[in-house]
DNA sequence: TGTAGCATGTAAGCCGTTACATGATTGA
DNA sequence: TCAATCATGTAACGGCTTACATGCTACA
């Protein structure tokens, strides 16, 4: 016989998943309050997820009973507050311990077009080459920001762990960014 | 009025472009061969397309005019080759020199598992972490073997630029995994 | 009182995958 | 001749985005 309670759905995806387990950040939060924190965690090694597919995907997970969802009512707009469920728990650390992680995926427009620079000619990867540089500058100091906040605390290990991951990817971009530069005759 | 040919359909994805892109190192591919060469070279910085795919992702580009297609009767089968066509080299140089390019797309799963270690317990990174640095040294082997076959010759200079950068991802990407089995204790 | 930003969603539709079906070719 | 591998597709569907619609809140 089946002790669990019943539920209705799909498996959750990897970033059904990956909402999930910021639960274990934060106990309770809302739709946007869950947005924000992936755009502060979740995004720097996992495509951060549109506005509107957080507020789909928990629907989902609320109708599979993996968060439970407290609605609240306030003149003609209901909103909705959301925390992990038992069976939420169990699901997250089932989905941790089980199988196959599968080589990381990279969608690297830069890379792209500078590998066909033979196509474009050289001034235009050389222009983007400059862009990506600023943006990994901007990214590195938002990061910095943030593992800076994380300390030594133990109770933020992973974390910090991830965030230098981050750091030393980013630094890593900006070494092959000067040394493509380099090799197309740039400044 | 419009002196371009009439072709129908959207405007490609940036993965259509890539495989268009695909036919400035090889003039004439059937489906197949397009595959097997992206396997060689935007695999490495954009997610490989699944061999479907590239049919239909052919089919539309052939739709719209941006490649010319050869159908080849063969009993009861009908093959297809593929070669870029003038427009479809305009439409690609528009696309290599206009706007923005995005900041890169990561989907890491390694990463995100092992940022979630407070919920699985540091053994199951651990062996994540293991199993990725084994997946890393039959990339950089794979990687390695391309390369070399690039040589210095000009001809490659595009390639090569973006071979040495994706090595040196790799060569980051076991630094990280070695300090983060440090720092989670391991062997 | 009006506007900018906070907040919550729905709908349409593309991108891309897996599963499936099937044919052709090669070598044991 | 059997199996493996090369090769070509179709169908169904999930994931995720953009565009749109709307309400709520603070403050100038």
């Amino acid at each position: 016989m089946n002790t669990m309670p019943a539920v209705s759905g799909q498996d959750p995806s990897v970033t059904g998943y990956a909402l999930l387990g910021l639960f274990s950040l934060r106990e309770e939060m809302s739709g946007y309050e869950l947005k924000q924190l992936a755009d502060r965690t979740l995004k720097f090694f996992w495509t951060a997820p549109a506005m509107s597919h957080v507020y789909s995907e928990l629907k989902q997970l609320a109708k599979a009973g993996l968060v439970e969802e407290t609605v609240i009512q306030t003149g003609a707009r209901r909103r909705r507050r959301y925390r992990l469920s038992a069976s939420g728990r169990s699901a997250l650390e089932g989905w941790l311990s089980f199988g196959e992680v599968g080589f990381p995926g990279l969608k690297h427009e830069v890379v792209l077009r500078l590998f066909l620079g033979a196509v474009s000619g050289p001034a235009r990867p050389r222009g983007i080459l400059e862009g990506y540089k600023h943006q990994l500058e901007r990214r590195i100091a938002e990061l910095r920001g943030i593992r800076d906040g994380l300390g030594e605390a133990p109770h933020y290990r992973y974390a910090a762990i991830v965030a230098d991951w981050g750091m030393r990817y980013y630094r890593e971009e900006l070494e092959s960014v000067a040394d493509a530069n380099e090799r197309l005759g740039g400044p």
